[in-house]
Parts: structure tokens; sequence; C-alpha cells
DNA sequence: TACCAAAATGCGAGCTGGATGCAACAGCCT
DNA sequence: AGGCTGTTGCATCCAGCTCGCATTTTGGTA
């Protein structure tokens, strides 16, 4: 926590009670939390703040690499200590959300980085398909 | 297109000139059109088309499995037929979206279905990075 | 510790991309 | 040709943000 604080103050920002709030929900917090949750989190100790705020903060924080977000489907954003970023994997029947395995990316990364000199960030979307469960029911299902 | 046509017939759709047209646009028209620039080439035929007619029949033809949409970053979904999904790959610095070659997910593919069992179908959302040109102005960029 | 410029906040309005309820219309089967 | 039912046009609504602006805070400085 200390740490992020300092990643603040070195790039330029203040530390405002609002950004100190929504850096500890995100320590503390869910894995996964949308800007809206993170939102009511905050709001349950500093019921004042706004909803615009948290999105500019989260903007803000992003821009300092301190947090990224991700689109694991369709809905809202989700948001993550940039320390903690991951791919996933999400199943499109379900919606269960799985964490990647580090070097799950990473053959596919090397193919895109030798065959086209493209450089994957494989973080920013989820990949989808179908979990171990869904999948099998999908095969049993339609013989 | 015929084939398209037939495919509409049997899911017990039928036929109008919205729909028409929607795939007409899609067969001819460029790579990755988004719901708004499909909704103005098909008005340059027929003006009185309207933008909900558009949309519903884009997610009637996904459902019966003759078109797919993409989401290939922030900005509104893509089109395309589902004959020829294919994953991409996006530059976060340009913009650039390339088409991923056919394999360079299998072995992802393969490492997720094995290790997880997860089954992976990777085409629904993009994949970011870099490409070659701004890979290369970036680590130029900072020694 | 009081001051001040810049940064951040609260608030409301606005925006994009799409979804929905409803009455009128048009395909398709016979 | 007639009628059942899917489809369309239209208006309106919705989620998820984004922006402009007046007011408040923060953090460096005197």
């Amino acid at each position: 926590m200390e740490e992020l604080v300092a990643q603040l103050r070195e790039g330029g920002a203040r530390v405002t009670t609002a950004r100190r709030l929504v850096l500890t929900v995100l320590v503390e917090g869910s894995q996964h939390p949308t800007a809206e949750e993170l939102l009511a989190t905050v709001r349950a100790r500093a019921p004042d703040v706004h909803a615009s705020t948290v999105y500019r903060n989260l903007e803000e924080l992003e821009r300092l690499g301190v947090v990224v977000h991700t689109h694991l489907g369709h809905g809202p954003a989700t948001y993550h200590l940039a320390s903690e970023a991951h791919g996933h994997l999400v199943c499109e029947s379900c919606g269960a959300t799985l964490e990647a395995p580090r070097d799950l990316f990473e053959d596919m990364a090397q193919g895109a980085k030798r065959r086209l000199g493209f450089v994957l960030r494989p973080y920013h979307f989820a990949v989808l398909g179908l979990c171990a469960a869904c999948a099998a029911r999908a095969t049993t299902a339609q013989p």
C-alpha cells in the first residue's frame, strides 16, 4: 500500500481521500471488481464520493501504471492492481472466470513475435471459451 | 449468398429485404464493419431501414450461426460472416488490426484443454499488443 | 502556519452503443 | 387470397461511462 502511494507521488499525482480509498479497496477487496462495485465499497466508508471521481481516479491510476482494467465479457470493465495483472479465461456458457496460468500465453506470444513481429499483451481482454463442465455438457448433450 | 439464405430458411427465419441487405453488405463489404457502418451501407440502398432493425437482424443472424461479432477494442463491435471467423491482433498504440493466422491460437488452445479442460473459442475478443512498427518505436524510444 | 497555484472533487448534463415495447406491416404456408 | 406469425419502424429507454464547470483540497513555499 505504501508503495502504491509512493508511485502516485512519483507520478506527480496528489494523494486524496478518494484516491487512497480506491487503492485500499483494490488491495483488500475481491479479485475483479467493476467500477460500480468499487464505488459502492468506497461509499461504504465515504458516502460522498461521486461516481465520476472513481472513474477519473481509475483512469489516472491506470495512466500511472498502478492499476489495469480488463474486459471479461459484455458487461462493465473490471479493475485490478497492475502488479497482479494476469490473463483470464471466461466461460461463454456459465460465465465462470479462471485466471490463466502465467505461461499459457507464452507460446502464442512467441509465435506472434517471431512470425508477425507483434508483441502480445494478452491481459486486456479475456479469452472466451467453454469451461470443463460446460464443454462436457455440450458434447454429451448432442450426440 | 444462396447458402446463407438457405440457412435462414432452415432456421425458421423469414427472408426480408432488410435481412437480405445486411447479408449482402457482409458478403460484399469491407472486412470488419461495425453495426453503424453496416447500417449506413444498407441505407444507401434502402433508406428507410431503421437502426434497431439492423441490430435485431445481427442478433438473429448470430443466433442462427450465420454471422459472428468481435470486439476489437473499446469501440463498437464488428461483424462478419461466421464462415470467415478468425482471431484478431490489435495494436494498442496505432490501432492496426491484423488477422491472426489460423494456427496461432492452437498451441494455447491445446494447453488450456489439457491443463484446465477449458475449450478456447478465441475469436470473440481481439488480443491486444503492439504491432511490429510500434514495438520497434517503443524500444528505441527509451534506452 | 498561512498562502497560493495546480490538481482533484461534486454535481449535473451529455454521450455512445445498443435494447425494448408496441402498433402496423409483410413473408410464407395453404 | 387469407391468415398466422415473424419482422419492421418508431420512440423511448438503458448501461456505462465522459465532460464542463464552479468549488474545495493538496502540497510546495514564504
